[in-house]
DNA sequence: TTTT
DNA sequence: TTTT
């Protein structure tokens, strides 16, 4: 065993929090990666879409620091989980499991130049977003006390994510 | 972009190699990684199955020297490709794109006592085993004119891959 | 052989770009990389200062698009070279010879908002900093023209880079 | 902050187990990482000697099942240290301090043909070798209650280790 | 279903 | 559909 990804790319969307039935917060999300320029294809620039899955503190991080365009640069493990849907036939979800994830452009400040001190966020001890310094009303974090991020609003949507993918 | 995945494990099968109508050399395989213990669960040990694909000549060394059940280091990219199925339905596929592999076990020698240097190939110009020393009847590199290992043995079924995907 | 590492840090100082006898660009630099916050040493910030080498194509890139301060990422690998020094003694030098930079600021624009589209650079024939746009007085590429970078005014000190030191 | 190494190689000498004053085991050995094969240079084969650091229960780990010769994969972070030497001069020392040790080759069995599970460990509680089988007089753990195997056997030594360095 |  |  050794599995190990890193990757750097820009989220599509904002990151989906979520709780399981235990409490345990998850953030999920998809990080555009540029695929190295293939200079003859004079096509477009293209991308892989990556599935990113993350757990615990470092979920409720990125769901309060990330946002959709932010480049972010992501560590972790490919996990290929499988289950069989509503016909009867295996379905495999690969993602990455990051225990590491380093946000690489600090929120814009109000009118301002932007490029603060650039953060990261671990999952063992060092999270919290460490001395996470300016915030403010359009790019500091959200999520304290407006009722629309309360993780049990989904509640009515089936979540397909248990306890037991708990991977520590 | 930045994207890099480096894996450690073991083939669940034989490599399939085939070649594009254009000639170039693809081969495919699956490899376990085991997962970190998870000390709670006592159920048995899990992995994760992670489809591998190599090109050119990297594809025909992994075809020639690695065999079901190796220990194999795997260094490469992250890719999400996907098409529309034959009931109009759009399938993900996630693989990894290999430009480094790295035979991890010699094959054993008949009555030998194994382990003699270890094989790496790569992608770049220094590839084709370099140097691999040990051949014998039983564990030797195949594929040298035994008509059943013939890549175009298999052109009656369809290929899913085209020169598009090769990724340089 | 497997060899790989990944960096994300700051630049102590503008990188150095020399060239060696036969004409090939090497360009030096060193990565200020935070260490994880260590909680109970409530002691300042502590970073690993790592030195890198870049060659060729990419070495020019960097000397142009990169300056003290800036945010980068830097995958290659870790070479230990040993020489003798003056006194005759022995000294070990460990850098990462870089196969892939991204530069992860774009310059700051006049008065701008910043935040462009972020550039990366390898050294696999996708180098060239493909389509790097916005360039200005004040932050685009330098080099051109302008006598005090040309890289034979350095001829004068000794360089301890020769051609053998070329990782490909 | 984002600093990942992952290296195979072969171990030059027996790992070093030594404790800090407080009691904290740490192994040290290094690791001949084979270069990439340069196909010009006829000359014969380079490799890399790379430092490696470990602490606590994996160090004991490493100190057990580790030998000289043996194929190894290590995961872990670049360090550079600095201190005075006894002539007043600053030395630098670079070291990969690993989290993650992964035995490539499991030692051979008396008259064995080899080839047992290979093993791993880990530094976040699931190390301690998980499971390791197979155990024989030539080729077991060693370390289990002869003298020359006591880490303070070498206390007359100075370390130049101290619990400041604990990376965790 | 995708980001800049 | 999976390896040791």
């Amino acid at each position: 065993m050794l599995n190990r990804v890193i990757l750097i790319g820009r989220l599509t969307k904002d990151p989906e929090l979520r709780y399981t039935p235990a409490g345990v917060a998850v953030a999920q999300f998809t990080l555009a990666v540029d695929r190295p320029f293939s200079r003859e294809q004079s096509s477009e620039r293209e991308a892989d879409f990556i599935p990113i899955v993350v757990w615990r503190q470092l979920a409720e991080t990125c769901a309060n620091y990330l946002r959709k365009g932010r480049l972010a640069a992501v560590e972790g493990r490919m996990q290929v989980r499988n289950y069989e849907n509503n016909e009867g036939r295996r379905v495999y979800v690969t993602e990455v499991v990051a225990d590491n994830v380093r946000f690489l452009e600090s929120p814009n400040r109000e009118g301002g130049a932007s490029q603060g001190r650039d953060e990261f966020a671990g999952n063992s001890g060092n999270s919290g977003g460490g001395g996470y310094g300016g915030s403010s009303r359009s790019s500091g974090p959200r999520n304290s006390g407006n009722n629309n991020q309360d993780p049990f609003a989904d509640d009515g949507k089936p979540i397909d994510i248990s306890d037991d993918d708990l991977p520590f």
